[in-house]
DNA sequence: TCTGGGGTCCTAGGACCC
DNA sequence: TCTGGGGTCCTAGGACCC
């Protein structure tokens, strides 16, 4: 058996355990730059606001509503999931983090008569340690699983854990599930299933494995079918007992929309320096050095009154690097080339490609930097020690400073600076931790 | 005025190898 | 008239997830 649990509306959820006045209140948390709403309380919901609406919309339609607003604090959403995470991985005997609010669990070992009474315990001591509430989902494949949790969720009954255990439950589910809403069944295949006559999961599912294969050709929606048949066949990630920040990412993206619009070169190399620095921290974080850098650059795709572009372009390092000297000046280098005078800039964007463990480096026999490589190193690890132990950004390269148009140097806390973030919450468990680490 | 920011995997087709 | 039979690797595009 596999269970996942799901933190219930996890930003607004977080926002409240040091807000409990909030409780039983219309609440929200928008995205960067206060742009969209991502998460929403139930009353929220039941007011009508919709997930991913832009919050100027929201402010015009709901005017007289009381709304709490809370820009995105990531800092505090991480320290209170990973505690989250942590009483899991007591109770269950092996699980894998799936993403900041979701965990799957293996429940190998667990009496089976005992499933849902270990389910509705997790949710107590969740609740009660972390003030986090949480809903559980139990089934014989992770498909069926994400179900109950959905109905968990949705129904008292079943407090906040649900079992599905046999086919008269999981029939059930099925027929009361739109199939849009099965996990895996994203808004292109919902579409054609529906004009072949699928409404719910159950209509899905009912049909010929030969049929599913015809139809789509795609190994993932058969493994799907399969699962909501009561198969066994999503593959699992190295879920052992480990956390998942040790499967290292094969990519990795830093981007930003700017608070308003950009037109100017100078200004998007400032941007665009700080986002290869970022992801150049995130290569040295889990060990790994990249061998392609590439960035990107785009207008505002909501003003079609204006000119529009999307540039996306790449460059190959000659020796794979995690310095952030060489990504922010091979990004710097890629933008000059994609950057076009006469338009409005939204957004950029830097990734990282070609990700390789960096210990056994392959150097390039003809790359003339070599020899700097590991003077880099060694300059990396001692900033990155300075920007751990005063704050992110004590420690900068000097393109990724903001300046003005006479020259001088604005502030240094360069994603505050050119981030909108009108309602951040104060984050009283950063601080907190950070004394402990430096203890 | 104002519209987010990350990731993964699969498939088809082309280049190239023997 | 008729033109083999395997492979691998890379890339672009499309699908999905949170």
């Amino acid at each position: 058996m596999y269970g996942i649990v799901d933190c219930d509306n996890c930003y607004v959820s977080c926002e409240r355990v040091f807000r409990p006045d909030l409780e039983g209140k219309p609440v929200v948390v928008l995205s960067n730059n206060d742009g969209c709403v991502v998460a929403r309380s139930n009353e929220a919901k039941a007011l009508g606001v919709k997930e991913g609406m832009p919050y100027f919309q929201m402010e015009q339609q709901f005017p007289n509503a009381k709304i709490a607003v809370f820009s995105s604090n990531y800092e505090l959403y991480g320290e209170l999931t990973s505690r989250v995470v942590s009483i899991i991985s007591k109770e269950a005997p092996a699980y894998f983090r799936y993403s900041i609010d979701e965990c799957f669990v293996y429940l190998d070992g667990i009496q089976h008569g005992t499933l849902q009474h270990w389910g509705e315990h997790l949710h107590q001591r969740i609740w009660r340690s972390v003030g986090m509430p949480v809903s559980i989902g139990l089934a014989p494949n992770k498909t069926l699983a994400k179900i109950a949790a959905k109905l968990a969720k949705k129904f008292e009954v079943y407090h906040h854990c649900c079992l599905i255990d046999n086919d008269a439950n999981r029939i059930a589910a099925l027929k009361w599930l739109p199939v849009e809403d099965v996990w895996g069944i994203g808004r292109r295949y919902a579409a054609k299933l529906q004009a072949l006559g699928c409404r719910t999961a159950y209509d899905f599912a009912i049909h010929h494995k030969d049929w599913v294969r015809m139809t789509f050709n795609n190994i993932n929606i058969l493994r799907t079918w399969q699962e909501l048949n009561g198969e066994d066949v999503v593959p699992n990630e190295m879920m052992v007992s480990t956390n998942h920040q040790l499967t290292k990412k094969k990519s990795i993206c830093t981007s930003r929309s700017f608070n308003g619009m950009i037109a100017d070169l100078d200004a998007l190399n400032t941007h665009v320096s700080n986002y290869a620095s970022r992801c150049a921290e995130k290569l040295r974080k889990q060990g790994t050095v990249a061998s392609v850098v590439g960035v990107f650059l785009s207008t505002n795709p909501f003003r079609e009154d204006l000119p529009q572009c999307w540039r996306y372009e790449e460059k190959r390092l000659v020796t794979p690097s995690s310095s952030t000297i060489h990504i922010v000046k091979a990004a710097k280098e890629v933008l000059k080339g994609i950057y076009h005078q006469g338009y409005l800039y939204k957004r950029a964007g830097v990734i990282v490609l070609g990700i390789t463990p960096d210990s056994p480096l392959q150097q390039d026999l003809f790359d003339l930097d070599a020899e700097h490589i590991q003077k880099f190193r060694q300059l990396d690890k001692v900033v990155d020690r300075i920007n751990k132990r005063y704050g992110t950004e004590t420690l900068v390269i000097g393109s990724q400073q903001y300046t003005q148009k006479d020259g001088k140097h604005v502030e240094t806390d360069v994603f505050a600076n050119a981030i909108k973030h009108d309602h951040k919450s104060k984050n009283p468990t950063t601080r907190w931790s950070d004394i402990i680490k430096l203890k």
